[in-house]
DNA sequence: ATCGCTTGTGGTGAATTTCCCGACACTCAT
DNA sequence: ATGAGTGTCGGGAAATTCACCACAAGCGAT
């Protein structure tokens, strides 16, 4: 018979030992190697070619989505599946536009992460119910679903305000700044939550901020 | 043969699963229980009286330290073992102090937590050969000298609401989270703008989400 | 044993900000 | 020329933040 192959990148021993255990229970899911950064990780993907790689979004050295990117061109047949402790909302989009194929929670069941797997390797896309309507939502609402950075969904204006916003800039501040009414800059922000689909300025600015940080 | 029962307290079900396979391979120890939150947690702990509770730091709801505390008083003889992705520096002597026996990352290998647990349950420390000698130091210099990190200064409390500042939570929902009045949470984040100097919420929100991105 | 400082928890009321509406002119493409 | 997007502003209601205060528990220093 033949098993599929999964890789496993993750820089938790514990969590390659759950999950390789977990996967050896299926008959037709194989591991065919763990890795814990993106170094090794990339290296292990070239060499044994897997049906499937899981990886974790912060590795030893570096990020699980940078891995994914470089990866991807290189090794078409390769699926990318995002196993992350952190909420949905925060990364299952980011996750999706680097080229995985789906996200999942590290607090789900171990027997989701199954689902999850046998659904990538079906070459469909895994989400939670509730992460696919925010993304059907927004393509209902906004123009695509995922947002491609978000240069390109705000005008130029409100892209200067966002970036403001993510040096930790205060309405005031900004409006000061850019020498307009404070109005003007409420309205930008509120353009920008709309169509970066935030539900509060805290939420905004945190966003903002990890926009600029990574905006090297 | 008397085994030792090793309980593990930890949100993410792989890890649990790694953790219990792992420990099973020991003759000696045995894993008499799970749980993924507080509430549980204690639960577990009083009905089942281990020799050891394995705890995570970041539970589904709530903190591992705050389950330490509130566990220590009235189970004398159980042991714990401060089990946590974070980096040891800033939770380390948290968690010592919480009433943890030992700190142990969960980077290290699966047959170094092995190490600490029988560590642990010999009624000594365990913590990596680094961390002890940064806390020595620290006892010697009288603890109030050179903070590395200004988050050093925060206390329990205000580092979890830290935490969630940075994740782009409103005051409302960490107070929901929290389980404590929307006022206790101003109170904490206005200490927390104190201690780090922060002028305005965006900028705090901003240096938090910063903060845990960074942290791994 | 006491004093002072920190921490954990909460409150009040004023000041500010955010939110939700609407408005208007200008551009650009359909 | 009509509609969608953009740049600019304002008003009023709702929510949040801010600036204090309060108090009990703990802890270290005197």
């Amino acid at each position: 018979m033949h098993k599929k192959k999964i890789a496993i990148i993750d820089d938790h021993p514990a969590v390659r030992d759950g999950l390789a255990t977990r996967i050896s229970l299926e008959k037709d899911l194989e591991v065919c190697g763990e890795a814990e950064d993106v170094a090794d990780g990339l290296e292990l993907i070239i060499r044994t070619q897997p049906h499937l790689a899981i990886v974790d979004i912060s590795l030893k050295t570096g990020n699980g989505l940078d891995l994914i990117e470089k990866a991807k061109t290189e090794n078409e047949f390769v699926r990318f599946l995002v196993w992350s402790m952190y909420e949905e909302d925060l990364y299952a989009d980011r996750a999706l536009r680097a080229g995985a194929r789906g996200y999942i929670n590290k607090q789900a069941a171990t027997d989701k992460i199954i689902d999850a797997i046998r659904t990538v390797l079906d070459d469909k896309i895994y989400l939670s119910t509730e992460m696919s309507s925010v993304l059907l939502h927004r393509i209902v609402m906004g123009q695509s679903g995922l947002q491609s950075r978000p240069e390109e969904a705000l005008s130029n204006r409100e892209l200067q305000v966002y970036e403001q916003i993510g040096l930790g800039k205060t309405t005031l501040q900004i409006a000061e700044a850019m020498k307009l009414s404070p109005s003007t800059i409420e309205t930008y922000r509120a353009r920008i939550k709309q169509k970066l689909d935030c539900h509060s300025m805290s939420e905004l600015i945190r966003q903002a901020s990890q926009w600029v940080l990574e905006r090297t």
